[in-house]
DNA sequence: GATGAATGAGAATTCATTCAT
DNA sequence: CATGAATGAATTCTCATTCAT
């Protein structure tokens, strides 16, 4: 998720799994993942059908591994130096930081949240996602703690879920919602 | 041997009408609407495919009519006397108001919210939804710009997602998630 | 097939019997056979679908008794004094009747043509249309063998197709096609 | 290993196409359109129901192509040389021709004359043969207007017609009709 | 590795027919 | 006699997945 630089673009393009997982993002993200069939994945990618399969298991392995490598690439951002201290600068970057990952990268952020919302798949892949979650839950925890006497935990979670719900409204508009000026009134709010 | 009468006939209509609306909210929100199959819902409801076919015209209308009729519940209670004017009080019972319906609906905001993330189907239904959306919109804005003079329509934007990252993060894990004290955070930031 | 005095009409109005079977042939000759559903008919005929299980075995007993019900009204018209001798005059009288049946018939036509030419059903209608067409063959058959030296049983049939072929393009446009023209045609053709 | 060239799977394609279609032909042709399923046409064919969607987009289309590339293969024969002109020996070899044509293909002309006395589906499909028949219907009245002073338009209809009552006759019984010398009765008849 | 023809399970939908009332 | 809710088999069509080449 985060940027990446010309050669590294170049690399990707050359890897038929690359290209693959790029491919479905889009057609994932354009259709849902039910709508969304291996014949248009395999289309847009220029690629064959078949070939998908020599890659990935199913449909559905396709989708947990686009899931989760978009998380990976999140975990190291989120902390960087492993000590989940962050200042009130940090703070602030930290948010802005969210908005500008989530602007690079739309398509990604609608698949992830029309995903977390249905049930029957995925119970694997939500394990995951909590699991990467509490990364960033603990560093919010960790700054609560010392800027807001009373409940961190309860605080440190509302921003997460504020956080989501701004997100989703963000990829379900991207044109229309301020999502800016919503980052520095959370920014106001949660300080 | 002479045929049942028209009244009898309107209570078998309505009774059935509940059972697979009822039947159909648990399948769509258990498995998301294009994962559930009308025989799936047809044996939730304990009838034949084809009955269901009787009461709606479609798999869609089914949807449709889920959706509407959950939200057309709600509109009386966020424009009672149409004034659309909330007190400090009325601002606070709102809230937990919103909270005791989620909690007694469960399955129709899952629903509700895996559906408006989606982007294919659905275009009537949207439009309507944010027909329903304006209108408690318009409310909070005017509440907000009695009580907080800079941005209310900010303030009720950045509110209004706010609930729904709330409603989300509790639909997903009900057991677990704190809504209420939740809820009593979201008060104090946004009084 | 011949015309109804207006008693007639208002006895088959009052016997749900005829009340079926005319709203059927309407149903029928509109929708083709297999796209006219009992559902249309029951609604066309202002009755109960399951009424019309009463009265009749099946949707295909419902078409065969109007084709058949139809042809026996013809076999009268026919073989008046059964004697089979047609004098010129009778002969143009003949085809002018015809036209005259279809003209006044053209549902019933339409449907008739539609399903001789499908093979799947109605081996048990087949046979009994060529015993009706047998007894107008042989009237022609006697008329030709009076009139016509070479070969009365070739002219006969010439006649009977070609008259087929009429009926048929006048059923299909009979606004445009110009059925007395071509009678009178076939008439100098075949005297 | 390597996949095929695309040399093998246009042959493939080809073939298949062609077997499907012919399967095709003979189960519409023996049921009627709306009897006949694709599990018959794929059972018919030796292949799976799926693959027929891979050639075709629609039961619908697949009857398209069958009915028009049937007028198709005509269109060079009614129309040779572009100018058409009949002298009276090709009046006999042109509806020599056509017995020729209708013996040969019996399955095909069953299933053209079903089709035209269909209402329902088929607008298109209409269209395209009305243009087909004007373009032998303007031969015929060119050869009346030279043959015939009274009103070659309508002996050229009246053939028309007689014509597709022989056919349709011939059609629902080929070993019983004499086409042939039906045929020799109408040279007769119209020169 | 790569292709895409082929499969077959399963989806939504229709509709003739039954049957309790 | 009459009703229409209810059934379930059959239909068209889709699509993830396989496999010969």
């Amino acid at each position: 998720m985060s940027p990446r630089t010309k050669k590294q673009l170049d690399e990707i393009k050359k890897d038929k799994h690359g290209i693959i997982l790029n491919a479905a993002l889009i057609v994932f993200s354009e259709n849902g993942y039910h709508s969304a069939s291996i014949s248009k994945i395999a289309k847009t990618a220029e690629i064959s059908k078949g070939l998908i399969y020599n890659y990935f298991e199913s449909k559905e392995a396709l989708l947990n591994e686009i899931i989760l490598s978009g998380l990976a690439k999140l975990t190291g951002f989120f902390n960087p130096n492993n000590d989940g201290f962050l200042t009130e600068d940090e703070f602030d970057l930290f948010l802005n930081s969210l908005t500008k990952i989530i602007k690079e990268n739309i398509s990604y952020w609608k698949l992830y949240y029309s995903v977390i919302l249905q049930h029957s798949v995925l119970e694997l892949l939500k394990e995951k996602i909590m699991e990467f979650t509490q990364g960033y839950f603990t560093i919010l925890i960790n700054y609560f703690s010392r800027h807001n006497s009373k409940n961190p935990e309860a605080e440190a979670m509302l921003l997460t879920t504020t956080l989501d719900g701004l997100a989703i409204a963000y990829v379900n508009d991207p044109e229309q919602f301020p999502i800016d000026e919503m980052i520095q009134l959370v920014i106001k709010k949660f300080k």
